[in-house]
DNA sequence: TTGTACGCGTTATCAG
DNA sequence: CTGATAACGCGTACAA
């Protein structure tokens, strides 16, 4: 456990002012050439790391990036995650990440670590119970940036990174009524969330362009985990006038449901055509496939990432009414393909 | 953007010394009741937070742990990080995460990155082809705390935090042996890796105990992704004499092979029993339910990142060449039950 | 129980 | 092109 050399024992050991090793070090244009080379190399030689406390210190920014997201065990949010630190690693930031659970109450916490860290710049997909953005104040009276990904809400202190989820879930249950579905079901999440309030607009829309039943008995909003699924497989089996067409806003959930019907005598697509969302990698592993909505995560992490930090170095200066739109795209698969 | 409050403000408003503010805001024993709660009020009317840097600078250390995986997208892998982000949030310690995409060049890097983030300590679990800790010697030389989780290396250098991958891995092939399985193949990954060397070493010990034939047509080694799962099963099925049972280490690689061996005509488990590793949601999924070793992700985060903590707070010194083993367990499922 | 004064390692300013 | 010096905000030895 010895002691760090510092500038001042390089500038020692050179017999110069800690000053220029500092500005050597930092690659200052108004340096001489050769003695940067030899400070550089003293530094390497006596293996000498800066100090980010004192440096952050001094220069009142941390190369720090926050990260909030719902959760980390999912299979999508890892993908976005993996995407921001792509990006940040190269553009030499740190990530500190940090889960909300879906509570707001441990979204507000976190966001306040986050500013206790003194985080540079936030990237924020939001808690399914969160309401308003009240808890990252602070953070827009300081004028730190904050930019929502995925789950996002329409405010206008931020930027936004999403994909148009209503059109996508037009699409999705287009794809169905074009397969000939005539009663399609719809399971959604938390509809305090874009995008699960999206889909289902865009999942009633295209009912009503096409003249087709809709209601209540039709849509479901539930939490989209494993039991829930289960759950929904349950309920279409109870119905007197079952759904030909599902439309499902998680691939998990759709998955797991698509089993328990297949499993109770259910032929899919002919019987029950499904769409799923997300392109999850079971979506693959289910027979027949599911057909889902893929979306790029990493690319909306590096994105988001990216964004950021442009933001951050002044490289672009993103409007703070932005919002970036990532293209969508639906995958056919088994799952809703009854005609070939 | 106005300016930060800091401990002068509140010392001067309260005509006090900024020494006082400082020790009543840590809870100093030493520091009047009264004093103190006017001062910590004052600091929450004022909005004060403290500067971590500046604390980091004075005290030396940074209340914050680095880690690094192999992947982030992985669902074992975000499983152990939920772990690991809720032990250390509840210990107050900040998580700088990087991966290193499965690459030594990029482990390299980030442990470099990790070092000059002067982390107090560090959680890791390797990429597949590294071969040594020599990239780590920087952590040991300063005495900062260096666990390894779930891909380890046997060194006398850091504690360890495993499951009994030889024995899982001999309970997997038992198993199948126990179902009648007379002539079993097993998939594994990089052998550079104790995972996948200790389940291939159980492997190979149960097909010893009960007198059954291995051997190289019976072994195959590759990255366990999802192409490699289905060369497995093209490979299953060019075989002259082909397998009754088959252990895969990772749930997601064995799924998809199962997923083309049943599009094949191969009918499971009675054609073919299969076992998975990891208990990956999705062996859940597939149909027969992939029976799977299930190890525990999220205790595996808690427990590194506790014992870190418990480290570095002095609360439990762990001796540098401690292992600690978790429990792992025989999830049976359809994929190889013949006799139920 | 409280105050004084210094140093943690950088970087920015100003002067040369 | 380089040097001296003053912060940045906090914690702590020492003094009172």
């Amino acid at each position: 456990m010895q002691k760090d050399i510092t500038i001042y024992d390089i500038a020692k050991q050179l017999q110069l002012s800690p000053a220029t090793v500092s500005r050597a070090l930092n690659d200052h244009p108004a340096i001489n050439h050769n003695t940067k080379a030899i400070i550089t190399s003293k530094a390497l030689e006596l293996g000498y790391r800066s100090n980010m406390f004192a440096s952050n210190l001094r220069r009142q920014r941390t190369n720090t990036i926050g990260v909030i997201v719902p959760r980390l065990d999912s299979a999508f949010m890892s993908t976005v995650l993996s995407g921001m630190e792509k990006v940040a690693n190269e553009g030499n930031y740190n990530l500190i990440i940090s889960q909300s659970l879906e509570s707001i109450r441990k979204e507000v916490a976190n966001a306040k670590t986050m500013f206790d860290s003194r985080v540079d710049g936030l990237l924020v997909s939001l808690a399914s119970d969160t309401e308003n953005l009240d808890h990252f104040s602070t953070f827009f009276k300081k004028g730190i940036p904050l930019i929502l990904f995925d789950r996002v809400m329409t405010q206008n202190y931020c930027t936004s990174i999403v994909i148009d989820n209503l059109k996508a879930g037009y699409d999705a249950t287009n794809h169905l009524i074009e397969q000939g579905c005539r009663r399609i079901m719809h399971v959604s999440g938390s509809l305090k969330r874009n995008v699960y309030a999206d889909r289902l607009k865009g999942y009633r829309l295209a009912l009503l362009d096409h003249g087709l039943p809709g209601g209540r008995e039709l849509e479901r909003a539930n939490n989209l985990t494993r039991q829930d699924g289960l759950d929904i497989a349950e309920y279409i089996k109870s119905m007197p006038n079952p759904p030909d067409g599902l439309f499902i806003a998680s691939d998990f959930c759709a998955v797991t449901c698509m089993g328990a019907l297949k499993q109770s005598g259910f032929s899919i697509p002919n019987d029950l055509a499904v769409v799923g969302f997300n392109d999850d990698p079971v979506s693959l592993v289910i027979d027949p496939g599911l057909t889902t909505i893929h979306y790029p995560g990493q690319e909306m992490g590096e994105i988001a990432a990216q964004s950021l930090i442009n933001h951050l170095t002044g490289l672009l200066r993103l409007s703070t009414t932005n919002t970036i739109l990532l293209n969508y795209e639906l995958i056919v698969r088994g799952s809703s393909q009854r005609y070939s």
